[in-house]
DNA sequence: ACGCCAGAAGTTTTT
DNA sequence: CTTCTGGCGT
């Protein structure tokens, strides 16, 4: 495509972001306002105008919007040989290249997060600490956090004056042993070894700068410290940096983004030109204007003013319901409606602040035969069935990889138990030998007693799978693997042909099949395609082509736009979260949250908050969000659907008529006593003291609480 | 070595 | 209320 084809539908801010030449650019753009197609022209652009494809570099966050991405420039007619990656793939590859600079080999492995659980335990035991105490996944996190900082272990346990922060610095030194060990880097460390890297060799610096002439990285809002370095490091020299994002829609604070770093670009480059895309091709003007008043109330913000010429459509509505069954019912009600007016489904999206909102929806969205498809974060990357397989592949691609063969030595269940992989492990550290030299040789091990004879057949296993490294073909050496390790044989059993797992299994292998034709050139590699997979999985991404409503975390929204959306929950404690009570920061970035979410939608935009949620088995009066008093009031319309509003008053709202003191039996509960009755907020509460559990409050008419009569049959 | 039951714990998740 | 873990029993 030529140039100016490039720019023909383009306004002015947008070609100007385009057409930019050398030097530092930010694009502050604004929900809605065309950021990938604005990105894709540049990238581009630049390859036509500029340099080869081969020298553009566009680095993304998920392998959804690189995907994306990809297509686009594509679809332009350019993107040959251009390089579209996410931070982690991107960085992956690059260390695999280099690897002997990080003190690994480029057969390492990529641990995820419960690769890094299991080795965090591990060093727990190794620092002789209880892990009652220390909870693996509790110090996993501040591990990773630290990571996220560039802490190393001695900042962590030096600077600290803290006993809790000291210890998990040893435990971290403990780790990063064990990841040593075992030939293996985690997510975090992709990042933090590319930017340590990118520091230190200067030569290497020079030569990347010189094959990536323009670097484009989008959301950049979300970059932490490792990126940031990442991304400053590849364009100190030419310093063709182009950054994309929008500090609005900064929602991964707690994990280690830093808003700074795009609030502060134009410091760190004084003389970047700086386009603001404010114009919005999305939202109607009302759910734009909501949105945009909700998003002033933060203070840390660059000021800017989305607008748009769209209709200005109907009002935002606030919905205020009984309960969460209630909202569910509500919603449901809803889309139904819409749905007999000819709405596809698919067009329709529940938000929400936490994955544990999802049944009662999900109940009611049954209830009323609405058809839904869920969008569920990192639950992929645990499955076990597609875990397992990778395991193997990673053992015999990295056989130092202990925390994987760990982890298949008995799947399928072959007879070695927990004793037995105890014994090879203090024999193998005895030693000083690698497991799996150890379970190799188990034919000299006869101390194993009844377990070495089951020990030399997996041994055995691990041969014949060795041998298929030679294979060309990844697809052949998945197939194979899957026959000869029995865990296809064991999940056809267990959980029959049609069942998930046999399906995800069968993906498994089309994907690396897919992988093959696009190496027919012999590019490729199982070291390659399975460093590939455990950073791109996209088995689990919404279908948009199923006819049915989309249910996500908030936070899953991102990127995504409805025409029809629901957000459920706008209550204190939910959203915002009560983790974020405390912090002027964190409070803003749920304020964010809500906003992403809101901008999410094209037409119609429904918020709902409950009077009483259940929270862990007991009824709770909810306190509605401050964001939705934040709104602007011309434009939200309230609609009031429970009894204290009095659009639905039922015989519900009787008081029971049962004296203080009474005796009250609970199946779950047992016997207690009626300590208190009233009416809050319309609605009838009942709090009794049971005599084995405790206090406990219930609304009179769902509970299955009853009185007893002291005379009378006292069974329930 | 495996399965069951009791007890404890419990926010958000791009990779 | 749920989900997961760890301990105990077979």
């Amino acid at each position: 495509m030529r140039a100016e084809q490039l720019l023909e539908d383009l306004t002015k801010p947008q070609r100007e972001a385009v057409t930019h030449g050398d030097g530092p650019l930010l694009v502050l753009a604004g929900a809605g306002s065309g950021k990938t197609r604005v990105i894709a022209r540049r990238a581009a652009y630049l390859a036509v105008t500029a340099v080869p494809a081969r020298q553009v570099l566009a680095i993304t966050f998920t392998n959804k919007a690189a995907d994306e991405m990809r297509q686009r420039i594509v679809a332009l007619g350019v993107g040959g040989g251009m390089t579209i990656a996410t931070f982690h793939s991107f960085c992956a590859r690059l260390l695999r290249q280099y690897a002997e600079r990080v003190g690994v080999t480029a057969n390492y492995s990529i641990f995820d997060q419960s690769d890094r659980v299991r080795a965090i335990k591990k060093a727990i035991g190794q620092c002789e600490l209880a892990s009652e105490d220390w909870k693996p996944s509790q110090v996993e996190g501040r591990i990773s956090h630290a990571k996220n900082h560039m802490q190393s272990p001695e900042d962590l346990a030096g600077e600290s004056v803290d006993f809790a922060d000291k210890t998990v610095g040893r435990i971290y030194a403990e780790y990063e042993q064990i990841l040593a060990a075992n030939n293996a880097l985690d997510f975090d460390d992709l990042l933090v070894r590319m930017a340590v890297l990118l520091e230190q060799d200067k030569e290497l610096r020079a030569q990347l700068e010189d094959r990536f002439r323009y670097v484009l990285i989008d959301e950049y809002q979300d970059t932490n410290r490792a990126q940031y370095l990442i991304a400053r490091r590849l364009t100190e020299q030419r310093r063709n940096i182009c950054a994309t994002g929008d500090p609005d829609q900064s929602i991964y604070g707690w994990r280690g983004a830093d808003l700074s770093n795009i609030l502060e670009f134009e410091a760190d480059y004084p003389d970047a030109k700086v386009v603001r895309l404010e114009r919005n091709y999305r939202s109607t003007q009302r759910i734009l204007s909501a949105a945009g008043e909700l998003i002033q109330s933060n203070i840390l913000r660059k000021d800017k003013t989305l607008w748009t010429d769209n209709p200005q459509g109907s009002p935002v509505q606030v919905m205020t319901c009984d309960d969460e069954q209630d909202e569910a019912r509500q919603i449901t009600e809803r889309i139904a409606r819409l749905r007999r007016q000819g709405r596809p489904l698919r067009e329709v999206a529940i938000f929400y602040r936490v994955n544990a909102m999802t049944r009662v929806l999900e109940d009611a969205l049954r209830a009323g035969g609405l058809p839904y498809q869920m969008a569920r974060g990192v639950e992929f990357y645990n499955r076990k069935e597609i875990k397992d397989v990778l395991a193997y592949l990673r053992v015999m691609v990295n056989p130092a990889d202990e925390i994987a063969l760990v982890r298949i030595i008995n799947t399928p269940a072959r007879g070695i138990g927990k004793t037995t992989v105890e014994r090879l492990g203090s024999y193998a550290r005895q030693h000083d030998l690698p497991l799996m030299d150890v379970v190799r040789q188990t034919e000299t091990l006869k101390q194993l007693g009844p377990a070495s004879g089951r020990v030399a057949t997996f041994g055995q296993l691990l041969d014949r799978l060795g041998k298929l490294v030679e294979l060309k073909s990844v697809r052949d050496i998945v197939e194979k693997a899957l026959d000869l390790t029995g865990l296809e044989r064991a999940v056809l059993e267990r959980e029959g042909r049609d069942s998930e797992q046999a399906r995800n299994l069968a993906e498994l292998v089309s994907g690396a099949s897919e992988y093959d034709v696009e190496h027919l050139d012999g590019s490729g590699s199982l070291v390659d395609w399975l460093a590939m997979v455990s950073l791109v999985n996209d088995i689990d991404k919404l279908d948009e082509n199923l006819g049915a409503v989309s249910l996500m975390t908030l936070h899953a929204a991102k990127g995504l736009e409805f025409d029809v959306v629901f957000i459920a929950g706008l209550e204190e404690g939910l959203l915002p979260h009560v983790r974020s009570r405390d912090s002027q920061a964190e409070m803003e970035e749920e304020r964010r949250l809500c906003f992403v979410g809101m901008t999410r939608a094209r037409k119609s935009l429904t918020l709902s908050h409950a009077l009483y949620r259940s929270f862990r088995g007991s009824v709770l009066r909810t306190v509605r969000s401050p964001f939705l008093d934040e709104l602007p009031s011309g434009q939200v319309d309230w609609v009031d659907y429970s009894e204290q509003g009095g659009s639905r008053r039922s015989a519900r709202t009787r008081l029971p008529r049962w004296p203080i003191g009474q005796l009250m039996y609970h199946p779950e509960y047992g016997l207690g006593r009626l300590i208190r009755l009233d009416r809050v907020g319309g609605r009838p509460l009942v709090r009794v003291q049971f005599n084995l559990y405790g206090e406990k409050s219930f609304t009179a008419d769902e509970s299955e609480l009853k009185p007893v009569e002291l005379d009378g049959d006292t069974d329930p």
